[in-house]
DNA sequence: ATGTCTTTGTGAACGCGTGCACAAAGATGA
DNA sequence: TCATCTTTGTGCACGCGTTCACAAAGACAT
């Protein structure tokens, strides 16, 4: 999951865990598959395999939201899906917001995934004038002079910020400040929030550096295994090739 | 955070914790931002709310690297990006391959924070014959046909998917088969890999459904205090709008 | 009605991650 | 050289999340 999650201060809203409330989704659209194929119950097992969890774990998490499974039998799908979709918050339309339609706006704003679950697209904004009205994905961009307009008539509560690095805080306080309060944000970029608004990140850089991270670790263990000595020496496969950063990459510097 | 984490069986890398490893970015990239201002030293005070954690979290993170800093004075900032660079294994060069070249896989191509550490686009890959030869942010798109010698040429360990759901899993056997061993999944899918390949995925739906769990408590919250009852009750905000999904999404079907 | 068999729901144990609070270390100044 | 002051590094306790293992519950057959 490429996924940050941000200060949550130990408030488990409604007695659900937040670890459950972030597999809600993953079961949810297991279970939605299993729908479309008109399987009228299934079993924590199976469904548990389908989404890639333990089967106690799922079982654990149904707990939280009430006793809906019957012994011996299973859970009833589309009864599941109703109750998941409703403790979700996805029986009623979230109006939503993209700003910075750069590729990765136009992108979001495609993606099909948005509209399917009771998400909708009220706008799209960009800080360039030359883009306003543009269609994108069959929506016209609009000028980010008119954010807060948008947000207080469409009554939008989400915004997604998908904005050069540089603008993201920006953004952010006036979405906050014209009554955003959940933002997911693509910028890479720490922002910051006043109590009560609920930040997710996506970054893309941070989810390859921690491959990276792995992918070394196994180079290494891989190259211990060819020599004798322990693995605490660096890795030795391939060049380092020292790397020239814009910013003056030297090889190290000894602190003091 | 937008990222889903995927089993990690306890396999606590090289005594490095993984929670400790998904920050390491988050430090390097407000260290860089020290760095380019050429500030020469930094506490873990000041590292910490650049970064949006404890200062704490920080030095503990810090202590599993190795002993970095000066007591009194702080961490050097250019020391300390070698180091974090070296043990995420950015100092050497990772060639990636994106499939999947619509508008998420184009904007990841032109994404800039992928080639600026030490990541390098080897290739851009597509299913749709018509594709093959256009240019996505300087690279010509390479047919599918091609994966697996373009995986085997440029000695590519690292890929990314950013197909439809349905392709996903078919792709990822082949990248597997090739010799990839870290996966970054956009598609919406639980994709099952052997041991050793680490996966790790991005889903924008899911982290929208997230934030709509907790917008939804919020608005419950804000209800509760002008009713007496209990929270327990529905949220009574705005219409239920009973949404009408593809798959006839009833009003709900009590169990047995 | 009774017994068997399947599957849920959960008590309990364990391990990881977080944050406090403080001792050790070193810089700085007299 | 010695005292003071700042900041690191970490021992410890606590809470959340995961997993095991099993009793309770219900379906189904006889």
């Amino acid at each position: 999951m490429a996924t940050g999650r941000t200060h949550r201060p130990a408030t488990r809203s409604r007695g659900i865990p937040e670890a459950t409330v972030a597999r809600l989704p993953l079961y949810l659209r297991a279970l939605t598959g299993l729908s479309e194929r008109s399987v009228p119950t299934v079993s924590s097992e199976e469904l548990a395999a389908a989404a890639g969890v333990n089967s106690a774990k799922l079982r654990k998490d149904f707990s939280y939201l009430g006793s809906y499974g019957t012994r011996g039998v299973g859970y009833d799908v589309e009864y599941l899906v109703y109750q998941i979709s409703r403790e979700l918050g996805l029986t009623q339309d979230w109006p939503v917001v993209i700003v910075g339609i750069g590729n990765l706006g136009a992108a979001l704003a495609n993606y099909g995934g948005f509209a399917s679950r009771g998400f909708r697209v009220a706008a799209l904004i960009d800080a360039d004038p030359a883009m306003a009205g543009t269609p994108v994905a069959g929506i016209a961009v609009q000028h980010s002079d008119e954010l807060e307009k948008i947000i207080s008539d469409n009554g939008v509560s989400i915004g997604v910020i998908s904005t050069p690095a540089g603008a993201a805080q920006q953004v952010c306080d006036r979405l906050v400040a014209a009554g955003v309060t959940s933002i997911l944000n693509f910028a890479p970029t720490v922002l910051s929030v006043p109590d009560g608004v609920d930040v997710r990140k996506v970054d893309l850089s941070i989810e390859l550096q921690i491959l990276a991270f792995h992918e070394q670790r196994k180079a290494g263990e891989e190259a211990a295994g060819n020599n004798a000595e322990q693995a605490d020496a660096p890795p030795l496969r391939a060049t380092p090739a020292s790397r020239k950063g814009p910013d003056g990459d030297v090889p190290a510097v000894m602190p003091a």
